[in-house]
DNA sequence: TATTAGCACTCTCATCCATAGAGTGCTAAT
DNA sequence: ATTAGCACTCTATGGATGAGAGTGCTAATA
């Protein structure tokens, strides 16, 4: 366990502040300007070289200034740091972008992403509470004529999600009546885990007796549960990936913005939804592409509707507290306005 | 109007040949050992001298090999090409990918954008073939419960548009019931641009009869209406513009990117649907942003269904006799499936 | 014991050659 | 009309050089 004395926290601070602002490796006779105390530069190289020793700070070369490594930033994100109070301004960007009339969960949640990322000039990640533990409301199987049928799935929190079918012939009202009878008697209150669970054994088994052949049926409801079931993830501000990648690495910059696409991959790295902010600094994110940047996730909570999750991806150099300040009245804001929505359909 | 002679079309062909294969300047000395006349070097320059007058090719600077100017590629692309018939590997790979079950026109449309940038290692954009002349062959209002309500536009291509709306109050189907029945009577069979017409004043005034407050209802049929009638862009390989774009410039390629994003203004650059196979090249392109780069464009045509497009952007030096050729059999393939498809919707 | 002034040392960055290599245009000969 | 020969131009590469910024160390100081 590190301990540091005032003074080095102070220059550690100092650092990373100038660091993170300028961009350029930090040197004692600048650093001495800033400080509060009055000391020489020989003595801030004596503490900067223990700060050395120490692992949190790190020369780009043998007579260069410093800059803070990836301890360095661990250090002041988890001891000197204090988040900053959300600016004003910024807070009515929010408030006023939430605030509009949306039709759908997931319109809300893709929104934040694209907000985020304005308000950072980062790359940025939403995912929606989690939908499977919402429960099978409703079912409809409406036939369009043409071959065609669309199924549609309603979960007690208002998300809808649907699909159109062609099939070889095409149905009545009629036909359909037991299915849709059976689907509301069996299934409807069931979270949809339960139900994905149970479409591998009981369904079939029950529904052979309401349908001579119910395997087409089965494709048709199997495959509106599970896309209803998915995480579905967003992404927001791909091109600010311009403004604080390595601009001479084009490579660099194609593999992210090809990562970007991967919603799996992304989702791996985000992780499941936690406690509160955490922040990832370089290589302690899980995946080798973003050992360079640094990763802040928030989990926001919707009460008895689940946990979603926001992040946001920028360079190691960011404003953290800033960063961290945002992404608590983000999380807050976020939460209140599904919580409103929800409220809608809970009656 | 400019005429070169054989043997200076033979140079010019070479150039543009070696320049695209391999991105350097061509020299007189490298064109002697490819071409087939037996000629010394300085005969070469000789001609070359005359190209560079006619402004079919340019020095990067005093004394460096030639490129094709855009006037060299636009006179090689009329007057020299011929299209090269398409590899038996690249239509299978179309064939495959085509020939899988879709459930909508835009999955098509769409995929064909992917299936055709990993052909050709460019960026590539589609359009489905136009939509406004498609006619309206149904229209319903399902009501989901919990203030919902979802409606669905279909037409007679099979084309389903559909949209989840948040109301006041929940609706019984008997409510919906003479709105519907005024849609079948009236509207159904009518080209979708005649009823977004007649939405402005008839309709409003006949529907005044069946229901009491109309404006809710409208705004709902307005809004799937429009939706189901705009055009729809699809674009595909946009990682493929780190391929060919200048790697030096990431502000270029940022500003790209960017472009890729506003659907509206790649639709003006693509331009209606015309006729056949269309290669603009470089300033030709009427957006600034292009100017260093190459469009192809083909038109699909699907008989009665309607037109759409297929495009592809690349840099200026491409080989585009393998694009063209490539872009034929794409067009033919596509135009295939599309009848196939809509088949199933003609009875 | 902590601090500091002074100095030798290191590394980067920009600038300035020098040179090799590729290619051209021109001239005079064929 | 073609070509050999040559002077010339421009690029790209690889040192060499010097200014500037910053460090570590030593010896003196409070």
């Amino acid at each position: 366990m590190i301990t540091l004395t005032e003074r080095q926290s102070l220059i550690l601070k100092a650092i990373v502040r100038d660091y993170t602002e300028g961009g350029n490796p930090v040197g004692s006779k600048s650093l001495v300007q800033e400080l509060p105390m009055k000391v020489s530069s020989a003595t801030i190289r004596n503490e900067m070289a223990r700060l050395e020793d120490l692992g949190l700070i790190v020369k780009t070369h043998l007579s260069s200034g410093r800059i803070p490594s990836i301890r360095g930033y661990r250090y002041y994100v988890d001891h000197i740091l204090k988040p900053e109070k959300v600016d004003s301004r910024d807070l009515k960007v929010i408030q006023h972008s939430l605030g509009g009339e949306f039709h759908k969960i997931d319109e809300i949640v893709a929104q934040s992403a694209d907000i985020l990322s304005q308000l950072t000039s980062y790359t940025t990640f939403t995912l929606r509470p989690e939908l499977k533990d919402s429960r099978l409301s409703g079912f409809r199987l409406v036939p369009l004529g043409n071959h065609q049928v669309m199924a549609i799935l309603v979960t007690n929190n208002g998300d809808v999600e649907n699909q159109t079918f062609t099939i070889p012939n095409d149905l009545s009202g009629d036909e359909l009546e037991p299915v849709v009878r059976f689907i509301d008697d069996q299934l409807i209150g069931l979270p949809l885990q339960d139900v994905l669970r149970k479409l591998q054994h009981e369904i079939p088994l029950k529904l052979a007796k309401y349908l001579q052949d119910p395997d087409g049926f089965l494709d048709i409801f199997g495959s509106v549960l599970s896309k209803a079931a998915s995480e579905r993830f967003y992404v927001g501000g791909k091109l600010n990936l311009f403004n604080y990648t390595d601009q001479n690495d084009p490579k660099e910059l194609q593999s992210l913005y090809s990562l970007l696409d991967q919603t799996d991959s992304l989702a791996n790295v985000i992780g499941p939804p936690g406690q509160h902010i955490q922040v990832r600094i370089g290589n302690e994110i899980t995946n080798d592409l973003l050992k360079n940047y640094s990763l802040i996730t928030a989990t926001y909570d919707v009460d008895q509707h689940g946990k979603g999750m926001i992040a946001i991806l920028g360079p190691t150099a960011m404003p953290y507290s800033r960063m961290i300040g945002l992404m608590g009245a983000f999380q807050r804001e976020l939460a209140r306005k599904l919580l409103d929505y929800y409220r809608y359909f809970d009656e």
